[in-house]
DNA sequence: ATAGAAATATAGCCATAGCTATATTAATTA
DNA sequence: TAATTAATATAGCTATGGCTATATTTCTAT
């Protein structure tokens, strides 16, 4: 069993969902503050703002006090690849016959989990869209 | 966005991943010990004793001061329910192509996120056998 | 321009999971 | 049986993420 490789993705798996959730912000919002972040993942502000902090200690973000968060290219790297990773998985469930809903919850969780080949092989399964 | 679901799934996971292995260890060697668990999970055997006492206070396991561990009935529930979705989601993997290695250290992580509907989708996928 | 509201930050608490070091108990072997 | 080794337990530390309460700063509206 290669339980190691679950708890070093568990560290990760946190960071990944704020800065995948800021880029969404950024993108659709043109801001990203904490009070957003903090209503998108149902948490207290001050629980947002100490993760923020964190990630701002370890270079992923940027910001100013009282402003709002920047990512830097070492956090925009991520996101993207969060994205992209998070999408291939939302669409593999739903083409698996899982309903929207149940598909974008369980993707959230799964998508962090997920090893480069198993991406390949849920890419391959969409492009050729077969449902089982 | 659904992220509460996940930091949910966090919370049982690790226990979920002890009383699993227990199950396994008292199945194969006819008991588990600290030691055994510390070793599988690649952890300090001080941190196996400390979850170990956590579990021993919220009823999963019965065990005596410096004895081997039990798992109460309601551990043995989690364990064997625990034990069925792994499978379910392995099995699925490799069905998909992925590599025996691959897929269980995916299972891993991925098992705990699963929802009902899911595992029952990738179960159907797995009797149509159906490779792509 | 200033008062009140909103957002951010800080302090201090809890639980979990990880570690090393050390103490205690059980098992083994000489 | 006694000494050594192995296993378990405890103490004390770190980091993370969660909370509430409170302080501070910025924004907004009168």
């Amino acid at each position: 069993m290669s339980f190691r490789k679950v708890r070093n993705a568990h560290k990760t798996e946190n960071t990944e969902d704020y800065l995948e959730l800021i880029a969404e912000l950024l993108n659709s919002k043109g801001e990203a503050r904490i009070v957003d972040i903090a209503n998108e993942l149902s948490i207290a502000q001050a629980t947002a703002n100490k993760t923020i902090q964190r990630l701002h200690n370890q270079g992923f973000i940027k910001k100013q006090p009282y402003r709002s968060i920047f990512l830097t290219v070492k956090g925009q790297q991520i996101a993207s690849k969060s994205k992209k990773r998070h999408n291939t998985v939302l669409k593999f469930l739903m083409n698996l016959g899982i309903d929207q809903k149940t598909a974008s919850a369980d993707a959230e969780g799964i998508e962090h989990h997920v090893s480069e080949k198993t991406l390949k092989k849920m890419e391959k399964f969409n492009s050729a869209k077969k449902i089982v």
